[in-house]
Order: C-alpha cells, then sequence, then structure tokens
DNA sequence: TGTTAATAGTTAACGACGTGAACTAAATGA
DNA sequence: TCATTTAGTTCACGTCGTTAACTATTAACA
C-alpha cells in the first residue's frame, strides 16, 4: 500500500465510523424507548458475562474514568438493576451483580437488539459478514494494546 | 446462515463495537489534548467538504436534532473556527463556512489522526482491510437506510 | 391581500457520560 | 507505627444528545 491508498482508506474509515456509531446509539434507543442507554446495556452485559465483578473492574474493561463507573452504576442501582455488596475480605471492594430485575431487562434488551440487527445481517454474504467481523475484532485489539501502553508510558 | 450463527456474530459485532468506538473516541483526544473533540471534527469536515453549508444540512447528515448542532456551532465559533453568514435570498437560513483558522486546525487535526492510525492500519494486509472497510461502508448504507425508513414513519 | 402553514434556527431545561482533583476508608508494608 | 497504595465516592465541569417552546422569515392559498 501506498501513502495515498492508506489516506484513502483511513478517510474512508472515518468518515462511516462516525454514522455506525450515531445509528447504534439511534436505532437502538428508538427500539428501547426510555429502557437501557448503550453504555448501561454494556455495562449490565459485562456484569452478567463476569458472573460479579468490581467497579475497577468495569473502568479497566471499558477504559473510562472510576468516576464515570460509579455514575452510571449509581443509575443502575436506582433502576434497581444490578446489587451492590461489600466485600467482607476487603471492605474496600465492592462486588456487583445484576438483580433479577436487572437480569430480565438485560435479556429483553439483548433480544430486540438481536431482533434489529437479525433483519439486515442476512443482507451480508455469510464470509462477508464473518470476516467483517474478524478484521473488527484484530482492529479493536490493536486499537486496545495501542491504548493500553500509552497508559503505561504515563 | 442458522438462528446460532447469526446469534453469534451480533454478539461479537456488539461486544467489539463498543471498544472500538471508545478507542476511537479517547485515542485521538488523547492526541489532541484539547483541540477539538470527536464531533467537532467531523463537523468541521463535512462543512470543508461541503465548502459551505447550514445547520440544517449537518442535523441531517449525521441524525441529529438541530438543537445539538446548534450547541455545537456556537462551540466552533466561539473558538473562531468557523463562519456563520445569513443568506440575504431567505434570511432565516445561515451559510456556514470555515475560517482559515478553522482550516488549519482541521488540517492539522486530520494529520494527527492520519498518522495515529497508519502506525497500525499497515499491520493488516491490503485485501483484508480495504474488504472490510467496504463492508463497513455496505452496514453504514443499511443503518442509515433503516433510520430514514423509521423517521418516514412518523 | 391577509391569514395561516411551514421552515430555519435558537434557547432553555434536562439527562447521560466523560474528565480531573480531592476525598474517605481500608489494606499493606517497611 | 506511620507512610503508601488501593477501591470507591463526590464535586465541579464540559460535551453532546433530547424535547418543547420560541423568533423570524418565507410560502401558500382562500
Amino acid at each position: 500500500m501506498n501513502k495515498d491508498q492508506v489516506t484513502e482508506l483511513i478517510h474512508r474509515y472515518t468518515k462511516v465510523s462516525f454514522i455506525v456509531k450515531r445509528m447504534a446509539e439511534s436505532l437502538i434507543k428508538d427500539q428501547l424507548s426510555d429502557a437501557l442507554t448503550n453504555g448501561q446495556f454494556y455495562m449490565l452485559r459485562y456484569i452478567q458475562e463476569q458472573g460479579t465483578c468490581t467497579s475497577s473492574n468495569l473502568a479497566e474493561a471499558f477504559f473510562v474514568n472510576k468516576s464515570a463507573i460509579t455514575a452510571i452504576i449509581s443509575r443502575l442501582k436506582d433502576k434497581g438493576l444490578i446489587n451492590r455488596v461489600r466485600n467482607e475480605d476487603d471492605r474496600r471492594v465492592v462486588y456487583l451483580t445484576l438483580s433479577e430485575k436487572g437480569k430480565n431487562l438485560f435479556t429483553e434488551t439483548e433480544m430486540r437488539i438481536h431482533l434489529l440487527l437479525e433483519n439486515f445481517i442476512t443482507e451480508f454474504n455469510e464470509d462477508e459478514i464473518s470476516a467483517f467481523i474478524t478484521t473488527y475484532e484484530k482492529l479493536s485489539t490493536i486499537l486496545v494494546d495501542l491504548k493500553k501502553n500509552q497508559q503505561e508510558e504515563l
């Protein structure tokens, strides 16, 4: 690849990424009315996948400040979607788990997102979409590594 | 593709998309200190590409409310990055253009983003990244169409 | 022509999510 | 023991969304 080709690809990528991001936020919000925001959904998913986790885990996983996590968790707690249990072995630590209500809302939300996406994922060739996601994951890994390196430099 | 495969792909996609979004916001912000936010950068780019445009154009292009555009434009105006000229033929309309300062900052920002991305885009095979972006663009088109259909239903 | 509609843009009140800095409480370790 | 580290919270702030109500201007039509 020469320089011009790289520039062209970057331009095409950045152009699309902003709209895809907006659409992902917007379409799902339209579908889900006032249930969960994007961020809240991903937090719930992480907690569910891990079974239990801490604020620090979330902050590290999503590369955001701990205070941001505290705010999101606090909203989820207000909605009764998660439980917070202090660890008696190390009383600084608070374990987060999904409440029954949280599990249900998460599952319902996930289902609706899948329904929305299923409608058009079939418009892609299987190989195409599969390769796309694989590259996307690779991109994610690279970006994450880059971010981690930046953080370590501090 | 059977249902399980589709579910699996959607899961992989949504899992990565959130992190990629975060990284795109975060890495570039780290690079650019307190110059431009992501949203501001894309607004400037649109105005530059179009030469001139209106708030309504931006709102339509980025699928956001006009009030959100007003707020962003107002910040860009405060920074002296854009000019606003009222159209004398239709005095409701305000044309937006980049100021010299805006052009310079945009170009500089774009260059830094490209430098950041160039560092790892070469880690991909040319065919792979090219196919990836093509599919990404297709995805974007589909999402945009879906959004437009939803809007028309109102 | 004069009243009504639509359109472009702004403003205000609000919410979600991000930041950094200062803080509490608890654990660690020389 | 006393300084340091760690987990988490709180506060003040900024950005970017939303809806609703508003101004000003243009367009439409009876």
